[in-house]
DNA sequence: CGGTCCAATACCGTTTTGATCTCGCGCTCC
DNA sequence: GGAGCGCGAGATCAAAACGGTATTGGACCG
């Protein structure tokens, strides 16, 4: 086996990038997402570590995407909508259940 | 603006999610992981709670997916391979980049 | 130049996470 | 039917991750 086990993207990290790219500046997107700034700066820098690509140009007046930023950008935004999505259906799969005859037994919750 | 924050599915819970689901039980995604099997039961725990509904069935066997945990597996898969293919993707960006004219001044790095 | 706006760094307290140990439960085999 | 096994879950502690405040340094504007 190898020893590589890197490959920690975490969704804290999509969202924060998304959120940096919407708003081409860490500080405004610390402002939306209701947390301070620095703590975004780091997470992009590790997301842009363990990609190994550049997302954003640092400009004097802001962040700009760069080309593998937007690529990555639109694949976050799926991302993340389909964790939603995901929750979501799984809720209403628990409320309203298609009663398969083969598994039929199962308890429901609140 | 309201104080509830919750929604907090990580990555590494869909991960353990799906090892259970495919081993069938905590100790063999425990192995599988390399991790210890109490925090994963934790984090299996967590997720239900977070979702509000019960993925698995505890049997004296293991752990038996439920209607709601088969259909939340599905999304898990895709998610995880989504993550997967983003990382891949954007690197792949940034080695060969494509020349969009409109935007061409742009660094790579190592 | 002095002020402003930006991201990055340093440092610290808190929270989260994982590992170890232990218990309770059901099944199986003598 | 009692001993042993395999399973998940709970409690407790140590280590790592995370976010917040304070601060620095650079570029632009007046």
């Amino acid at each position: 086996m190898a020893p590589h086990d890197r490959e920690t993207v975490s969704l804290s990290q999509l969202r924060y990038f998304v959120a940096v790219a919407e708003e081409g500046n860490v500080g405004r997107a610390a402002k939306r997402l209701r947390v301070a700034q620095p703590p975004i700066s780091r997470h992009i820098r590790a997301l842009e570590d363990e990609i190994g690509a550049p997302l954003f140009a640092r400009t004097p007046r802001g962040m700009t995407l760069l080309s593998p930023g937007r690529i990555f950008l639109e694949h976050a935004r799926g991302i993340l909508a389909a964790v939603d999505r995901a929750v979501v259906v799984t809720r209403a799969e628990n409320e309203e259940p298609r009663m398969d005859p083969s598994q039929s037994d199962e308890r429901r919750q609140s």
